[in-house]
RNA sequence: GGAGAGGUGGCUGAGUGGUCGAAAGCGGCGGUCUCGAAAACCGUUAACCCCGUAAGGGGUUCCAGGGUUCGAAUCCCUGCCUCUCCGCCA
């Protein structure tokens, strides 16, 4: 959420802002609200302000055993309008969040303008594709032929989209979570948790996919709690209406947890194998830090998460979003695409944003720079540190051998029972 | 699921309709004393919003949301959460 008092005294700044985002607030429409409600909100303030002295009044009358019927009556009529203001200002309070929750966040001044993904600016690279002698296949003929997922009956058990993974994949899986936390917790410095996989409307709202990303999330039918769709919103909410102390900053949490994700809109694209699924495993680092540092540790998480692909041995780009393809929330952020050798092409597996205040504001998260300064919003950042289902593909594809194994990556042997080759 | 108790400031905890943003203690901060520290003593101690260049003024907040009343931390209703006991259960 953006400072309504930020958008009255930079409304132009504001509306360039949406505009390189391409969202659609409209800006003078809320300015011209916070007008209405503020000035109800000063009428209403001198009415309780009249109230309150009168009502001083009465109580001192009345223990002087004086007649205050005069003062009584003409409170009760103020009590009325007053009552009425409030409403007035109860409804205008309502319309103008409702609005102000649909602001997206501004583009920082490094984020590159343009419209979408093709404007996004190729940072670097990391390693090389995989020269193969044959044709790789794609990670869905090998993950079947090798007893690892099963595809037709993940598929019956909950629909298309959702993956059974059997045997040496299961475990393949666990062992990459496992890895991954490891690195994080012993070589990054992050805490491990473990939060609820389910949360309420308000924790949604605090990092930002609600209200406007209400068609994604899988809601239960009791309409108070969905599934998370990443562990950045129940972890990023932990301190969501506290103040902390500056010197508990900056905060960094990693965490496992399971994504759940209609991905509606998406349908008919990436529908093969596990490019696109509606539930999958991700390891997710998020670090609350001070704002003066956040645009460096956006650097740090960026590089938290390349140190996975690195030690996986899997080549893969950066890339730095442009406006346009920013998500809601997010200020700046650096995706990490790994190549996958059977697709022939790179895969999204981590994404790594900087949020500014933006989240922090929403979910009324504060820190006290030092004792006795005012609080202040803290910057949130996070970054998937890698969603599982494509790292597992660039594992597949990239290490495939000729006859069809696969050959383990050396860091995840020890996760595997030493196992070097998948056949 | 059933029965009961409770949610007050950084913490403990008092307060059952009137000058209560709230006693007291602890903690924090400042000061006196001291070479310094401790102790003692004195003072101080929240967040948010509106008007204002500022000084300052005003308002809101005692879990949340409604209500009663001239006036609510205090009374009523609803919800949420915590604790205890019983039942069920991984």
């Amino acid at each position: 959420m953006l400072d309504i008092k930020f958008i009255r005294d930079n409304p132009d700044l504001v509306k360039d802002g949406i505009r390189k985002k391409y969202g659609d607030a409209d800006i003078d429409h809320i300015l011209d609200v916070d007008r209405q409600r503020r000035e109800i909100l000063t009428e209403l303030e001198q009415l309780r302000e009249r109230r309150n002295k009168v009502s001083g009044d009465i109580a001192v009358m009345k223990k002087n055993k004086e007649d205050a019927a005069a003062q009584i009556a003409a409170m009760k009529e103020v009590g009325q309008t007053i009552s009425q203001r409030e409403q007035q200002l109860r409804n205008i309070e309502e319309k103008l969040d409702g609005m102000l929750l649909l602001v997206p966040n501004l583009p920082h001044e490094s984020t590159p303008v343009g419209k979408d993904e093709a404007a996004n600016v190729i940072v670097r690279h990391w390693g090389e594709p995989p020269q193969m002698a044959f044709k790789p296949a794609p990670h869905w003929e090998l993950a079947a032929k090798l007893g690892m997922i099963d595809f037709e009956r993940g598929a019956k058990l909950a629909g298309s989209g959702f993956i059974l993974y059997t045997g040496v994949g299961a475990r393949l899986e666990r062992a990459l979570i496992n890895f991954m936390l490891d690195v994080h917790t012993s070589r990054h410095g992050y805490i491990e948790v473990s939060p609820p996989f389910m949360v309420n409307r308000q924790t949604m709202t605090g990092t930002g996919q609600l209200p406007k990303m209400h068609e994604d999330m899988y809601q239960l039918s009791d309409e108070t709690l969905y599934l998370i769709p990443t562990a950045e919103v129940p972890i990023t909410n932990i301190y969501a209406n506290e103040i902390l102390n500056g010197d508990e900053l900056p905060k960094l949490f990693v965490a496992y947890t399971p994504c759940f994700r209609r991905e509606a809109g998406a349908a008919g694209k990436d529908t093969r194998g596990l490019i696109r699924v509606h539930q999958f495993d991700k390891v997710e680092m998020v670090r609350i830090v001070r704002p003066e540092t956040s645009y460096n540790e956006l650097e740090i998480i960026t590089a938290n998460a390349e140190t996975i692909l690195q030690l996986l041995g899997l080549s893969y780009r950066v890339c730095l979003l442009a406006s346009g393809d920013l998500s809601f929330a997010a200020a700046k952020c650096f995706d990490l695409e790994v190549w996958a050798a059977g697709l022939d092409k790179y895969l999204e597996v981590s994404s790594c944003s900087n949020f500014g205040d933006f989240q922090a504001r929403r979910m009324n998260m504060r820190f006290r720079p030092a004792e006795g300064e005012k609080p202040i919003y803290p910057h949130t950042l996070n970054g998937s540190g890698l969603a599982l289902p494509r790292t597992v593909i660039a594992i597949i594809e990239n290490y495939q051998t000729a006859d069809g194994k696969i050959v383990v990556p050396e860091v995840l042997r020890p996760y595997l029972g030493g196992a070097e080759i998948i056949e």
